[in-house]
DNA sequence: ATATTAATTGGACTTAATGCAAATAAAGTA
DNA sequence: TACTTTATTTGCATTAAGTCCAATTAATAT
């Protein structure tokens, strides 16, 4: 099995991914992975169990929190900084950074100009701090909410 | 009145810099703003609300949250990222960023190179946004909980 | 001093997330 | 395969954080 044969790397299928770090494959795991996977973006917990609910899928709202909490530490789904509030979650492969609006809260990914964390040097308060990531909040406007962009548009 | 004399330049205390972004100089909002100045550090509103009530000077929570809001929106003081969850606000002169530990979630001042906002050019996805802030979280093992510099310490 | 309008208050309510104990399912072993 | 062990899931109760509302109070303008 190669990289032309259809079928993925074992590394970088679900299943093995789980493996790797020591987690059960289990139905409730893989199913909301690949939902967040396929519908792309940044959701909440309760964005993600109400569309899994909303199929014939359904699964404990307790358990896409366990699921989405067990994912993200182990770092199989990223846990997408975007100011104070409910988490949002998200499958990205590659690291990255976030524009939040101001107006509509609406989350833009920014590309990470480095592409691996940390990608900003930290001038910590003192010695024995172990940094593993830094992630940016830019916030702003966005086009839709920028009255320089869209007039008429009222920014509350 | 000068910077010699004993009292603080108008635009430096609370009463004229609420006048000066439109919101009318109230106990409520001056008790807050020196209560978060003196403590220092992040806190959250309930924190806040708890010391406040603690004291004689008591407020309503729901008043503690609308203050929090007036003031923040009205960059008197600062909301910190430190990720989801609660807001923490803090009373800073110097635009600057976050440590988070992983562990005990502590939060850290991180100086910012630039001292004033946006500190941080970001490559957005398109035209039409408009930035005006960029906050930066890093995350890791702070001193106390870092093994490699208080050996025994158990990180969950 | 009065009128106007903003801010505060208490209490109910909503939302996000966690805790727990019982039931279930995955993975290791014989 | 059957069995054993232990992780995971589940439903429900509970906590925590924040908002909403209508009535009251207080700040500012006239």
């Amino acid at each position: 099995m190669d990289a032309t044969s259809g079928k993925q790397l074992s590394s970088d299928n679900i299943e093995s991914r789980l493996r790797v770090v020591g987690l059960r494959v289990t139905g409730p795991r893989i199913r909301v992975f690949n939902l967040l996977k396929q519908i792309g973006g940044h959701h909440s917990a309760d964005d993600l169990s109400l569309r899994l609910n909303a199929g014939k899928d359904g699964m404990s709202r307790a358990s896409v929190f366990n699921v989405l909490n067990d994912l993200s530490s182990a770092g199989l789904i990223m846990l997408s900084d975007a100011g104070p509030g409910r988490a949002f979650y998200e499958a990205s492969d590659t690291w990255h950074h976030h524009f939040v609006c101001r107006n509509c809260h609406e989350i833009f990914d920014v590309p990470c100009a480095i592409g691996r964390k940390p990608c900003l040097e930290a001038d910590l308060p003192g010695p024995g701090f172990a940094v593993d990531e830094a992630q940016v909040i830019f916030r702003g406007l966005c086009p839709a909410c920028n009255p320089e962009i869209a007039p008429g548009v009222v920014v509350a």
